[in-house]
DNA sequence: AAATTATTTTAGGCATAACTAAATTATATA
DNA sequence: TATATAATTTAGTTATGCCTAAAATAATTT
């Protein structure tokens, strides 16, 4: 069994491989908030678990079963985001924080029960996908809002979820995962989004249209 | 924050505390499973925050302090066994495992969420009490199955909850709180209790029939 | 009361996982 | 190319919480 240290490294490993390529111990240190030097002894311990392929100066990669067990624990966390919010009503802004703690205590046979009841969901509270058992992660294919422009619609996919507040101000807009929207207006230099929410009218920042990502694009409104 | 170990140290002194009277370094040390020194080391630790009064060689009492942190844990335990089992369908002698881990983790919301959800229950599926919010442990009171005599009648009111095995067992016969069941024969020579269950038969030894208590008990039958 | 037995405490170790400070290695600049 | 800067690693420290072995204290027996 692994500690919890161990696959809060591993998880953090993964998701910084998604984006960017090259994971040095300094990025992953920041991304986990601790020191360089922790995340070196940390890095040592999960190589000779054979978990990471890692040599010095030059960055760390998951292995096949490094991956897997990242995978596990993404799961866990995800599945239990999407049960805590749709079976006891906690709010999708708590969510994060709760399974932070849950994923790394709840039983294989309990997941599998959440899953059920949850009718073996694809993608968590936030649009963020769920990976199956077996690992496969479901493909979600979307954009950045920061690149929409005039006229142009689509459906909210994924929103970044670890940051309540920003989670909040996005909730007040019901800018949830599932809900549809039309740009009306990017302001000049850079500014602001107008979007039209079934009917209603936001003013949607770019810092914080940066952490939205949407899909079923339509064409620019070509009046 | 208390540690993990710290909040099992003093639920365990509560627990002690209740059956017998004083509990020693020793008794404690063996019921946690650890060696008594290092019973000694968290008592000291426990002792500096006030949580438990201690004098060498006398045994440990919890404060008023230390015995809220213990109830709120046993809280935390016994409305996740009830929610696991009832709304996720775990069964009775696969729940305290799993909450033994949840309870450490949870937070004050998902907990109050969960006692709504179960309608403020006061009982968890092996029939033990569940702390109010301010503590208050609600009254159960009920005999060992041990004291009864031929042709008495009751109800299950609570049983063991540390022995999975045990639970299964019980669970055969449909022995759960709440069930009613009739003393047909205790066997001489302090033998086994034959009881009738809704009709069915069965045969309850001596060692297992301490581990459940009883309430609504009728007198003997006296044809 | 003295000796034996049992309990409790102290002392010293180990593993985990963080830290700081210093040394090393790589990269960027002059 | 040499030097300055940045990143990474090593070395040594701290804190938690467990362990074993030995010493100290209390309780029981003779």
């Amino acid at each position: 069994m692994l500690t919890q240290a161990a696959e809060d490294y591993l998880k953090s490993i993964y998701k910084l491989q998604e984006k960017g390529g090259k994971v040095s111990t300094g990025i992953l240190a920041e991304f986990l908030d601790v020191k360089p030097a922790s995340a070196t002894g940390m890095i040592k311990k999960l190589k000779s678990m054979n978990l990471v392929i890692h040599q010095r100066y030059q960055g760390v990669t998951l292995t096949d079963a490094g991956k897997a067990v990242a995978l596990e624990i993404i799961r866990h966390h995800r599945l239990l985001e999407l049960y805590l919010n749709k079976a006891l009503g906690v709010p999708w802004d708590g969510v994060h924080e709760e399974a932070e703690k849950l994923e790394h205590v709840i039983s294989e046979d309990v997941e599998a029960r959440m899953d059920e009841f949850l009718g073996y969901p694809t993608a968590d509270p936030h649009g963020s996908p769920i990976p199956d058992k077996n690992g496969v992660v479901p493909e979600i294919q979307s954009i950045p809002m920061i690149d929409l422009q005039n006229g142009q619609s689509c459906v909210v996919a994924e929103v970044s979820d670890n940051d309540a507040a920003l989670l909040r101000h996005l909730g007040s807009f019901n800018l949830y995962p599932g809900t549809a929207f039309r740009v009306i207006e990017v302001a000049p230099f850079d500014g602001p989004f107008t979007i039209d929410i079934a009917g209603q009218q936001a003013v949607i920042g770019r810092e914080v249209a940066k952490n939205i990502f949407v899909n079923n694009v339509e064409p620019i409104d070509t009046v």
